[in-house]
DNA sequence: GCCATGGCTAGTA
DNA sequence: GCCATGGCTAGTA
C-alpha cells in the first residue's frame, strides 16, 4: 500500500466520534491537498475491511456526499446517534464539529 | 477506467 | 459542466 494511502487510513481512524473532516481536507493531511479522490477510493473500497468511522467523512461544503438512497440514511443515522446534527438536505454545521488534527487533537 | 471530490469557468436569469 | 487528481483493479498482450 502507498504511504499517501496508509496515511489516508490514520487519519479517518483517528476521527473522533461526533466530529467529521472533508474529503479534501483528509487528503491535505495526508499530504495531497488535490488528492481527494483517493480519499473517496479508501473510504468505497476499504471501508469494511479496516473498521473506518467512514460515515464522519463529508464533502467539502459539509454535506453528506453519498447518493445512494440506504447508505445516505445510514450515515445521517450513525451522525446523529453520535451528536451530530444533519439537516434535512443533509448538511452539517463545519464550523461547529468539524475536526482539526493539527489544532484540536 | 473507476470513485462517495473540488475548484474554477461558462452559460442563463 | 469540465478536468486534474492518486491509487487500485479489471482487462488485454
Amino acid at each position: 500500500m502507498e504511504p499517501y494511502t496508509q496515511r489516508v487510513l490514520e487519519i479517518i481512524k483517528g476521527i473522533p466520534a461526533g466530529r467529521v473532516m472533508t474529503y479534501g481536507q483528509i487528503a491535505g493531511e495526508a499530504g495531497h491537498p488535490r488528492g481527494a479522490r483517493q480519499v473517496v477510493r479508501v473510504l468505497h473500497a476499504m471501508s469494511r475491511a479496516h473498521g473506518l468511522p467512514w460515515h464522519r467523512v463529508v464533502n467539502a461544503k459539509g454535506e453528506i456526499a453519498i447518493m445512494d438512497d440506504e447508505l445516505r440514511f445510514t450515515q445521517t443515522a450513525l451522525l446523529e446517534s453520535e451528536g451530530v446534527p444533519v439537516d434535512d438536505r443533509g448538511r452539517i454545521e463545519l464550523a461547529s464539529y468539524r475536526y482539526t488534527p493539527d489544532c484540536d487533537g
